[in-house]
DNA sequence: AGACAATATATCAATACTGATATATTGTCA
DNA sequence: TGACAATATATCAGTATTGATATATTGTCT
């Protein structure tokens, strides 16, 4: 997770502010640019559509780490968009599992 | 990383149909899956898509370098699809570069 | 509760990617 | 043609990504 304040519904963010916190975007809080913004949204976009597509398939993740000839930790990396995956491992995920990606301006 | 195959060079096609030669699809020569095909073929559009938008803004291969803080041979690199540039890379160029990057799955 | 399947986390060696440098090639214009 | 700008190619050290292993946690049964 990238901070506390990424799930913080507006009930609880109103209490905090009423409690004299200024809380603002995690995007703020860990000073991001709009380009590593939209990189992080890219790939949690990719990371999600990947667990969907390995659900509708009823499939563990041991069983798509087979399929895809990687273990079943870095697939539960690959769910979690986490730092050591790259866009390219997701993207080459998702196309061996048969998806038609789209990347394009 | 994909098949070693991959890494070879596209054959002259022209060349060896004037010589005698049947020949089929790049892919087929090249044992290409459709999941390399389709990953090639993204690489090869975001490739074609930075080198369009460097011209559109009037930029030298140098320039855009230094705006993304790389050099000048990388860049030469990417906008040829080489393969040692990522996905990833291709992304974070655009992105930095203000293009707006639709993912459809 | 215990037993088991599924998922998550930590770590690390091997490989792939990246930026940089040097150099070569290509293109343009006087 | 020569001089110069732009682009391309080769190489390599530093870094990031990857697959694997071990282990921990969570979830789902009886």
């Amino acid at each position: 997770m990238l901070s506390p304040e990424m799930n913080m519904k507006p009930p609880k963010r109103k209490a905090l502010e009423a409690a004299g916190w200024k809380v603002g975007t995690v995007k703020e809080f860990l000073n991001l640019t709009d380009a590593e913004e939209a990189y992080i949204e890219m790939k949690l976009s990719l990371a999600r559509e990947l667990e969907e597509t390995r659900k509708a398939k009823h499939l563990t993740q041991k069983a798509l780490a087979q399929l895809l000839k990687t273990s079943q930790p870095r697939v539960a990396m690959m769910e979690k968009a986490d730092q050591s995956v790259s866009i390219d491992l997701l993207v080459r995920a998702l196309l061996q599992l048969g998806t038609h990606l789209r990347l394009a301006a």
